[in-house]
DNA sequence: AATATATACTATGTATTGCATAGTACTAAA
DNA sequence: TTTAGTACTATGCAATACATAGTATATATT
């Protein structure tokens, strides 16, 4: 039995939220991300988060320009759309209720064990 | 974009927790957890539930009786193995552990916008 | 007694997602 | 010109929740 699997499976979900939070604060690319993600201790790769950003980008919560760099090739800065900061808050509520869901019904839990 | 496809997905890596979680205060059966994860609207189906059972005693976390029942077939009641509460506290930290990144990534956020 | 209904578990297939991996393209230094 | 570093793209795999259909048991209904 495998800790390391069952924790990647709970940050699945909510790196949608995260990545659409960071965006949320002004322009980044992909690589900006990945340095937020880790400072954070919410480990991201590169095959994760490319098409991640594409996905978002085809739904049109994500916009970019494209934006010349001094060390190599041109960066895609992503912005969100405003439909992309409706989605950003609703994903907030339903982050929020479902910490405080699982809270309530892992306590119970743990005054017995 | 649909926001009931996110909020699934946010569910998903937690269910396991959960369940031990429901499982660790006492045996329990599958419509038992059904009706503890309905009333903490955390909606589950019966066929998320049993295929995720049938998994976590094949990992040797749970372990269950056959019991007797009134109105039907016979129900298998489940209780934590000792493998199975040690692996239900790491994913507590873990849990913990997440909950925090994600607050203090996206609250960072929300002051800004 | 025979059928219908509710309950409980089983089995199979699908969609979504994160990630591994390999590849392309551009810039700058050696 | 080659090498190294950076940035994006494309493809395939593994894990999981869920939909769906099916099997089996016990009680209720006729």
């Amino acid at each position: 039995m495998d800790i390391e699997n069952s924790k990647a499976q709970m940050k699945k979900g909510i790196l949608e939220y995260c990545i659409l939070s960071i965006i949320s604060r002004g322009e980044v690319y992909a690589s900006d991300i990945l340095e937020e993600m880790k400072s954070s201790s919410l480990l991201v790769v590169e095959g994760t988060i490319y098409p991640l950003l594409s996905r978002l980008k085809n739904e049109g919560l994500l916009s970019y320009n494209w934006v010349e760099s001094k060390s190599g090739p041109p960066r895609k800065y992503y912005q969100l759309t405003q439909q992309g900061i409706t989605f950003m808050n609703e994903l907030g509520l339903t982050w929020q209720e479902l910490v405080k869901a699982v809270n309530e019904l892992t306590q119970k839990t743990n005054n017995q064990i």
